[in-house]
DNA sequence: ATTGCTGCAAACCTTTTGCAAGAAT
DNA sequence: ATTCTTGCAAAAGGTTTGCAGCAAT
């Protein structure tokens, strides 16, 4: 078939606006069409990429509702965010808990498995009495391709 | 003695404002209070603190300007800072590496050894060519004491 | 009919920048 | 004298908010 689009798991989508009826939510336009983005997602996305992708739509969902349909999906739990440091946080619809490295010249973002961090939650837990939010900051540095293109990203 | 002031490593002031003038720069009255501010600190110091401690002897010193000393020191390698999530990046003179755990409820900085994260990059260098710059994002959760009083910090 | 959600505009906060005047060398 | 720095104002970039109207339940 040409021009096909992707297929995005429904059911998961319909769970989800599901869960916000359930909370005495409302099943908008908005917030039907950031679950859509996020869920056909495959990366990570930063709020801009978000209204920007939902725009192609609806040309007048606005950023400031981008941010409030986020924040609604963050209370439920279903949707996620991760600070970059210097750069807009990214969003993603809640999965399997990760880590996430951001490159610094180029941005890129590469998840990586939990077992990563974890040793590093129990030893600040026991040392500290820290309770890490696992996946909610970014470790920051340089990807492969910009350590070899060296200088710049 | 009755009112002393913390008495500052003034030969470290010093050595840092000749390595300014070795580059080419000048010392001036802000360069030598922000220097002054980070070298008094115990802590980490947000622009917003170094300008306002700044001000209290040399009142109308901006906070642009403040940026613009920590851009200078930082270029020099004698000041870094790091990116805590969401709450604005913290600035210190470049020590012993270390990294920082904030406190997402309290904002507080708890500063942790090398040894607790040089595992993490030398397993992500290994595994995805990525290379860390240790100390420079913050890992994000809750502090002891906001983990006592649960709820809020 | 409720009352939650949206568009819009405007604010907020941190950080950056353009420019002409001022100061360190 | 040179040119690096500063004050100021303004902008930039990401995110939040107040409010009146609209829409999902």
């Amino acid at each position: 078939v040409v021009g096909t689009i992707p297929e995005v798991d429904s059911s998961r989508i319909e769970g989800i606006l599901d869960l916000l009826r359930e909370g005495g939510g409302r099943v908008t336009t908005a917030t039907r069409a950031v679950v859509q983005v996020l869920a056909a997602a495959d990366g990570h996305l930063t709020a801009a990429d978000i209204a920007q992708a939902v725009r192609q739509k609806h040309p007048d969902i606005h950023d400031s509702t981008v941010y409030r349909v986020l924040d609604r999906l963050a209370e439920l739990g279903v949707v996620t965010h991760a600070h970059l440091g210097a750069r807009p946080a990214v969003y993603h619809i809640t999965n399997e808990h990760h880590d996430h490295l951001v490159c610094e010249s180029c941005g890129t973002v590469v998840d990586v498995p939990p077992g990563v961090m974890q040793p590093v939650a129990r030893r600040v837990a026991r040392d500290y009495g820290f309770e890490l939010a696992l996946g909610h900051f970014a470790l920051g540095g340089r990807c492969v391709r910009c350590i070899a293109g060296a200088g710049a990203g």
